[in-house]
DNA sequence: GTCTGTGAACGCATTCACAGCA
DNA sequence: TGCTGTGAATGCGTTCACAGAC
């Protein structure tokens, strides 16, 4: 947080979109500070901003303009402040503590995955209600009776959780979560979880993705993007 | 495919996020109709499938009306033979043969991945550049060298490829799938890809998702949903 | 001249409300 | 009466166009 830039953070009705494509600049700009050209320019217009992500440069302006005025008409944005701000504005300064349940697969891949450390995530506990896997450690991390997992999260204040269960026992895990004091979640089970208002979740059911390119296949180039 | 539904395939303007729902609403409908309640019932009304999915019933039928008009007024839809039109609008009765690229911590995940088979796909081919994994085998399919990934495609006429080989170099291996005839890529590398018009691009990046999850712990509910 | 920031215009998707049918 | 199917209304998000700063 640099603190000469106002990020304006108290406006409503930001596009669930806008989120999602700030946080795809911020990888990409973080990307292109490490190349050749991105040490040599100070600054980035949000045509070449557009050029590296992808996404529309009037989008981008607008995107950023719904948290502040953070560029320089004629010359463009500061590329480091930008990335600066971006962190504050997606809250990557702040803890960004995860519990992972559900030991399989998918799960283990995760724990695995660099990219997580990466972008400053850190998986704290793994549970399994599986006997013959608890006491066991994936990476340095040791899995946990999912039976301890409430306290766990109360104690180290964590808000972030993912759910790498089968179906039938996700949402059992996600009521744990949520009594625990979990506020987001990322499931990969694929079912609809039901949780209060105050909880975000986002699902991820992999399947679900592939028919969505199917139907793509089947129909042709026709629906929206 | 049972014919007397005229499924209308060739409207134009059909939102991206009706794919979506109707892909879970037919994932949803599959399970009911294992269920007790599921086998009594003969038809579903659009209220009923708004509780087993959460997504809200005028939704539902505003989707469905897309295709055709498939349910009867008074009763409901009829369950299997929705869960008939659904499979055929979302192309689920055709091919679907999957190739996979990246043979590392998700990859293998992926292919070890029960989801798939349950709804449909097969993983036919499994690529790396990594000399020391070619030759071994992942379940029950043996790992080929990522050079013959065109022919491979091209010959058994697979259009679905899944990527899950690290950033700096999924803009190749998207290019080969190209060339061998790929239209639909799943790609899990945190990059933004180039690809021609009429290829379908679908990216999931884990960190994106989780830092939308963030960015609601740090400002409160307030962003659209 | 260049490039940002923004109100206004547009278009798309969701919600509503009810006509129409069983 | 119950529930679908659908035009109409609303609301949201993206695109446009240009005023304003450098």
């Amino acid at each position: 947080m640099r603190g000469y830039h106002t990020i304006n953070n108290n406006k409503k009705n930001i596009p669930q979109a806008t989120i999602h494509r700030l946080s795809i600049c911020h990888r990409c700009l973080e990307v292109f500070a490490e190349t050749a050209r991105g040490r040599k320019l100070k600054t980035i217009s949000s045509s070449e901003i557009s050029e590296i992500t992808g996404i529309n440069s009037h989008q981008i302006r607008k995107d950023l303009a719904y948290f502040g005025k953070f560029g320089r008409r004629g010359t463009g944005y500061p590329v480091h402040d930008l990335i600066n701000i971006l962190k504050s504005i997606l809250g990557s300064s702040q803890k960004r503590d995860i519990v992972l349940v559900g030991a399989g697969n998918i799960g283990k891949a995760l724990i695995r995955y660099r990219g997580f450390q990466k972008r400053g995530f850190t998986i704290k506990g793994i549970f399994d209600n599986n006997q013959s896997k608890i006491g066991k450690k994936i990476g340095n991390i040791e899995i946990s009776d999912i039976k301890i997992i409430e306290s766990f999260i109360r104690r180290r204040n964590i808000k972030i959780g993912i759910i790498t269960v089968p179906a039938d026992a996700a949402q059992e895990v996600a009521n744990h979560m949520i009594a625990g004091g979990i506020k987001s979640i990322l499931n990969f089970a694929p079912i609809t979880l039901k949780y209060p208002h105050y909880v975000k979740v986002n699902t991820i059911d992999i399947s679900v993705e592939l028919e969505r390119l199917v139907y793509f296949l089947s129909s042709g180039p026709r629906v929206n993007d």
